[in-house]
DNA sequence: TTAGGGTTAG
């Protein structure tokens, strides 16, 4: 008899109290032990509701200890408690504890019932054992629930995922009464091993009976690119539920428009709605991109900070937006506390620290990743070699590439190439680095061409880069900026002419440059500025502010360096041109809207211009001030009138 | 009077 059936007994009002309190969430295990304490004081520590609803509870802290304790303190466990002891050990990850608690509940004499079975089948499925998977479905064969549809579901999804899909699709035939979920499972499996048109076709006959959940199809179209799509979608769903939030937080961050990603992200907490590890990454990844730091702390606060150490994704998405927003101690903070540090880890840490410019500790990680045994991979390469660019270390670079080819026999990508070509060709090896596009085993993309053209830039080679540009007007006649580069390198040599031709053909095919684009995270708030840009409401403040930064420049022996212009115009109206690049507004309204002692933290959209570059790295050590540039291809930090790149970039 | 399967990430 349970002590809800008798309402006289003394005990049913406390019990009633407490049962209350268990529906409401805890905030901390500290208050969940003074409820078990409570219990304990009134006598009702053996009532076993509310010792289940304990226990399911204690999971959340995911303190294995205390609900061991908790269950193991019941004199006499029932199946419920044990299948809370089951599932719970499943939400915590553990899976071979939850094996052994499913195999100790069999062995106390109790029979499985139809909740027990989607929990073990579910830990035999992360484990993928597929044996132990057999075993079980006998099991459910002989105790009748092969009807069940949510037995049914858990086992197509481990047969799929230990890649027996047919036995899975012989499992989803049964089923009598198909749902989302198993119609998902089903999906999802054939997807899993490949079989992509047997899925399509899965998913169209499904839609017709419409079994395809929203959020399934959300993700289709986030997946091909199709924002626009994705949203009506979302905007037409009744109940969205977490799962449709993450996917469109992740949608819009890898599509490029992180705003949106952020946007929705706050649309979600006002929904109150708790972000879950899928939506942090997405949110992580949008702060990343758009540079912002103090954002990316804040969303990160809104989860419990052992989660980052506990799940190594999360962890990766965290380092990573540290690492994009210039602050590698952070970032090497939380990698210090990734509790099992799988590759990517290591591969995060390593690139962060070579787009940081902070070679040696990228190239000591290495060291320590290999005296712990975790085999590089190709982005592990990827990373060292993209340090070696930003450094200039083309021996290194050389010595790298080998190691991964001859000694770990790893393939090397079109990435590597790339690095490669970029390192050679920065260095002035402009011959090298072409011969090297023509020994490639594949078709050199436009990145590689687009490296070496960088390098003629650099080296003022016209010749080379008027075949690169070739090349590349082939590859991808529809980038402006191939146009603007040869431009530029005619432009610095002085001949107008050739320049003038570049941009009319740009101006016949109906291109135009991508305009210089830079922002500032001031207060939570992102700034966007472009270049020759008036429309910020500081705007006056910012244009007196850099007025009165010129004075101080050419009193500290600046002068412009007008070959960056595009244009053949007169040395003043360059002068002018250089004055409000994008990156120097984004730089004077920090000066003018952030504290002293706080670092200025500016990402552009396109590399950094030479003579801004010059200019900050006296604004830096005019104003006192630490100024973080981020452009498309590195880190720029300026502090006391030198710059992190020793100004090779 | 208790609870369940699938989908979203670095």
């Amino acid at each position: 008899m349970g002590i809800f059936t008798n309402p006289s007994s003394p005990s049913f009002t406390r019990a009633l109290h407490i049962k209350d309190r268990f529906l409401q969430s805890f905030d901390s295990l500290k208050q969940l032990k003074h409820v078990h304490s409570q219990l304990i004081r009134i006598g009702l520590d053996q009532e076993n509701y509310l010792l289940n609803l304990l226990l399911r509870s204690s999971f959340d802290f995911k303190d294995t200890h205390y609900t061991r304790l908790v269950f193991h303190q019941t004199h006499e466990p029932n199946v419920f408690l044990w299948n809370t002891m089951v599932r719970g050990l499943v939400s915590i990850d553990c899976f071979k504890d939850a094996i052994a608690s499913y195999a100790s509940m069999r062995r106390e004499g109790f029979s499985p019932t139809g909740f027990t079975f989607p929990f073990v089948l579910k830990a035999c499925a992360r484990l993928l054992d597929f044996r132990l998977g057999l075993k079980l479905h006998s099991q459910v064969v002989k105790l009748g629930f092969s009807c069940d549809v949510f037995v049914n579901t858990s086992l197509v999804s481990l047969y799929a995922k230990c890649g027996y899909i047919e036995d899975a699709l012989k499992v989803f035939d049964d089923i009598p009464n198909k749902n989302v979920v198993s119609c998902t499972a089903i999906i999802t499996g054939l997807i899993g091993v490949g079989k992509c048109r047997e899925a399509i076709d899965m998913f169209r006959k499904l839609l017709e009976m419409d079994l395809v959940p929203d959020s399934f199809t959300l993700d289709f179209h986030a997946k091909c690119g199709n924002m626009e799509r994705a949203r009506l979608l979302f905007d037409e769903m009744g109940e969205k539920d977490i799962v449709s939030w993450s996917t469109m937080i992740q949608g819009y961050a890898s599509n490029g428009l992180p705003k949106q990603a952020l946007e929705l992200f706050h649309n979600m907490l006002d929904h109150g709605l708790k972000p879950d590890c899928y939506a942090m990454v997405g949110a992580l990844s949008a702060c990343a991109r758009l540079g912002a730091l103090e954002l990316g702390e804040w969303a990160s606060s809104l989860m419990n900070i052992d989660e980052f150490s506990i799940n190594p994704v999360l962890g990766t998405a965290l380092i990573d937006m540290y690492a994009k927003c210039g602050s590698m101690t952070k970032a090497y903070d939380v990698f210090k506390g990734i509790r099992a540090k799988d590759r990517v880890v290591w591969n995060a840490e390593i690139s962060g620290l070579a787009m940081n410019g902070h070679i040696p500790a990228a190239f000591a990680v290495f060291g320590q990743m290999q005296k712990y045994g975790i085999p590089p991979d190709g982005n592990t390469f990827v990373g060292l070699l993209c340090g070696c660019t930003h450094a200039g270390l083309v021996n290194e670079g050389r010595q790298y590439f080998n190691i991964m080819v001859r000694i770990l026999s790893l393939a090397p990508t079109i990435e590597h190439y790339g690095c490669m070509v970029d390192l050679l060709s920065r260095a002035g090896l402009l011959d090298e680095a072409h011969q090297l596009i023509k020994s490639m085993p594949m078709e050199a993309n436009a990145v590689v061409w687009g490296s070496l053209l960088g390098g003629c830039r650099l080296h003022r080679d016209t010749q080379l880069a008027e075949h690169v540009l070739k090349k590349l007007v082939e590859l991808e006649p529809w980038n402006a900026g191939n146009y603007v580069q040869l431009s530029n390198i005619y432009s610095a040599s002085h001949k107008w002419d050739d320049a003038e031709n570049v941009r009319s053909l740009m101006g016949e095919r109906g291109m135009t440059k991508l305009r210089g684009c830079s922002w500032i995270e001031v207060c939570g708030i992102v700034h966007e500025f472009l270049v020759g840009d008036t429309s910020h409401p500081l705007s006056e403040g910012i244009y007196s502010k850099l007025s009165e930064l010129d004075k101080d420049l050419r009193a500290a022996g600046y002068v412009p360096t007008t070959e960056y212009v595009l244009f053949d115009i007169e040395d003043e109206e360059k002068e002018h041109f250089l004055g409000c690049h994008s990156e120097k507004l984004a730089v004077a309204f920090g000066l003018i809207s952030t504290g002293p002692a706080e670092v200025i933290r500016v990402v552009k959209n396109l590399r950094v211009c030479g003579d801004c570059h010059e200019a900050i790295k006296l604004i830096s050590k005019i104003t006192g001030r630490e100024i973080i540039v981020r452009d498309t291809n590195r880190f720029h930090c300026f502090s006391g009138g030198t710059c992190s790149c020793k100004d090779y970039w």
